[in-house]
DNA sequence: CAGCTTATTGACTGGTTTGTCAATCAGAAT
DNA sequence: ATTCTGATTGACAAACCAGTCAATAAGCTG
């Protein structure tokens, strides 16, 4: 996060360290594409938006497509770094492990109005960028390998009789969702709905690892 | 469907009807977004793919703009039309309108990769423009109101005691998911997999009406 | 301070794209 | 057959945008 905080402000200061000015530029890009939406978004309102030249884009990053794709790879590990440090930061019941796992997609650093925007931008032009298409967020292989083993630990130690790779992928898929009608809704669900919700899809298939009203049991 | 089978074909039938006209560059643009993705799509491919001018576009729809507005809603019809047949076309049962109404979202002549990828496009630039937001899948309200009362139903018949409204939401961010599992994976699994995970995520809900399968108890 | 390096700007170019329009052409009507 | 109507074309103008580059300014080194 940050290095956006001067945003339009008139003189920035000049010479930044070049990882500080790209960083500053991702954001600007991601800011760009929630406002006005992918196909709109250019290198001048990019650059301007971070109160810039057009060209210094360019210097920075070569070609537009190098941006986007940069940009797309920095949301990415951000994304990924938040679920796996809740992963490591929970104990070892997989319970938790779940828990923790559906909380991180909803932290208030990573599922934020911009971000699901930029993500939104981007499934939608996956399908016709093989280069998107390995970096987009259903394509994440690990976290769909952490979420699986959980479920199966889930079912054995839980003796449940519930598919554990089709119980995992609703999940996601709820989670998936979930951003997706944050976004596209006129009148969305509050987070913390949406969070309860995916909670709620987990109770259904844990049932007596996941309290009633979807919260979980500690 | 159809009006699409010339696409290339050498002279195209000189007058058409204006509604098949019409029709026609709708659907080459549905096949344009899919192929090229909605940031690259140009009047020209639209018309290029349908054998015919660029200039017609502009004297069919004015404006690139509503020729994607009208787009939108051509998919958003049909989309609706297909549900609201399925949902007639079940018995009064709860159980089997709620089945019907998960197969039609993956009927064939629906649930094709062009139009599943046009959606995501038009998903995609949904967010940054209120048109777009109005007529998008999630928005669907009616979609929704039906899939709540049949949950609702369920519930109270079934002697079930989960929250109907996120029940509901959940198996419909399924859906979604799928569709966008479909578009977006490199190695995605099949349909009939996919209509079979929605299917278990409607038996974790309601598991005396729904198979343990997640075949449907007829 | 002088000289070097690197970031930054803004003007310019080439290519692409949208929308307009006069000319043409096919089919229907008279 | 002739005329009329409306679809269709292709050339054109205007706007826009990505990428280049020479000039400049800022920071660093000695």
């Amino acid at each position: 996060m940050s290095a956006t905080m001067d945003d339009k402000a008139a003189p920035p200061p000049r010479k930044m360290s070049r990882d500080a000015r790209r960083g500053q530029l991702i954001e600007s890009t991601i800011e760009t594409m929630a406002r006005r939406g992918y196909a709109r978004t250019t290198l001048t309102e990019v650059a301007t938006q971070a109160g810039l030249s057009h060209g210094l884009v360019n210097f920075h990053f070569q070609t537009k497509e190098k941006l986007l794709t940069e940009t797309l790879v920095y949301l990415a590990d951000e994304y990924q770094r938040n679920w796996m440090a809740a992963l490591e930061a929970a104990g070892p019941a997989p319970a938790a492990k779940l828990a923790a796992l559906i909380a991180a997609d909803f932290a208030p650093h990573i599922c934020t109005p911009s971000r699901l925007s930029a993500w939104c931008s981007f499934w939608g032009e996956a399908q016709s960028r093989p280069i998107y298409q390995e970096r987009c967020g259903s394509n994440d292989a690990a976290y769909n390998k952490g979420m699986e083993q959980i479920c199966a630990t889930l079912v054995v130690e839980g003796g449940y009789d519930c598919d554990p790779v089709r119980a995992a992928r609703i999940i996601r898929l709820t989670i998936e969702g979930v951003w997706l009608d944050l976004m596209t809704m006129n009148h969305p669900y509050s987070v913390a709905e949406g969070l309860t919700t995916v909670y709620t899809c987990a109770t259904a298939f844990f049932p007596r690892d996941f309290g009633p009203q979807g919260m979980r049991v500690v």
